[in-house]
DNA sequence: GTACTTGTTGAACG
DNA sequence: TCGTTCAACAAGTA
């Protein structure tokens, strides 16, 4: 669930708190939530300071002072929560109904310990998030071997490179690609149905049918959404809050995502469509978007 | 009980 | 080898 600015959310919200932290200990309860062997992990992690905290893609990263990265993907239902005191969480993710209070609760895979006594929650419903440890000097590698598109903020991120990336997709659909993090990354199944509202684009559009015009429209729109989104601390779906009890704003900006038959905000006369792409529901305006 | 949800990976296909 | 589609992962909700 978490997309680019749910993550930047939480990245923002944890850097006060975590950066300058030794970590003392880690309690792994899952091992399957970690890449690599417990000893490991346990080796690269205990007794390193978090330098820097920091994003690529949806990953967070906490860059230690022994040369590594602490690496932490939250994939569709994970959750990072740091307990800076008994009553006060800080950080989030995509807590469920229980009481953030209350950690670690049964879905605590991994907490990682601080010298002082604070505690940062690895907490996942589903458990398909991770962590793992890398070599800075092979993090580009793990980048491109995930097949990692630039990010969307990046200056790299031009539109000619965005043309190319997506020239060897012709016969794709555009939510597709937007979803497979080859061309651009950070978007999920809410920003890319936002995105190709804003651009007037109907999800379903096959790369090769787009003109120049188009794609620009596309290309210009995703940093546009995505940074309105990490502004309004990203959506809160459901049981959604940020590990203080707040809850992102985005919610309320959204323009089709989950408005399935309601009148669109547009052109005011169309109801808004759901339909199944892949395995993943498109929303879109019959009349804007084409 | 059944269908549905989500991000990413890997298998199967052509 | 490459692009494309789809199942799989887990568990809560409708």
């Amino acid at each position: 669930m978490p997309e680019l600015p749910e993550v930047e959310t939480v990245v923002n919200d944890l850097r006060p708190h975590v950066k300058g932290q030794v970590i003392c200990d880690v309690d792994v309860r899952l091992e399957k939530m970690i890449q690599l062997s417990l000893l490991k992990f346990r080796q690269l992690a205990i007794g390193s300071k978090v330098v820097q905290i920091g994003r690529r893609a949806k990953m967070l990263l906490f860059k230690l002072d022994n040369g590594y990265t602490l690496i932490v993907h939250l994939k569709m239902s994970g959750q990072l929560i740091y307990q800076s005191s008994k009553d006060v969480n800080r950080g989030g993710g995509h807590p469920i109904n229980h009481d953030i209070h209350d950690l670690p609760n049964k879905y605590t895979h991994i907490t990682i310990k601080f010298r002082g006594g604070r505690n940062l929650f690895f907490n996942d419903v589903r458990q398909f998030g991770y962590m793992t440890i890398i070599a800075n000097k092979s993090l580009e590698k793990f980048y491109t071997e995930k097949k990692l598109g630039p990010e969307p903020f990046d200056k790299s991120f031009t539109f000619e490179i965005f043309l190319k990336k997506l020239s060897s997709h012709k016969n794709s659909s555009v939510k597709q690609i937007l979803l497979s993090q080859t061309a651009v990354v950070g978007l999920g199944n809410i920003y890319v149905d936002e995105v190709l509202f804003k651009a007037g684009i109907r999800p379903t559009r096959r790369i090769k049918s787009l003109s120049r015009k188009e794609l620009k429209k596309i290309y210009l729109n995703i940093p546009i959404i995505l940074k309105l989104a990490i502004k309004k601390s990203g959506t809160t779906m459901q049981y959604f809050r940020r590990g203080d009890g707040r809850t992102g704003d985005m919610l309320k900006f959204l323009k089709v995502y989950g408005r399935e038959n309601k009148q669109c905000l547009r052109c005011k006369t169309s109801k808004i469509k759901r339909i199944r792409q892949g395995s993943r529901s498109s929303h879109y305006c019959p009349k804007c978007q084409q």
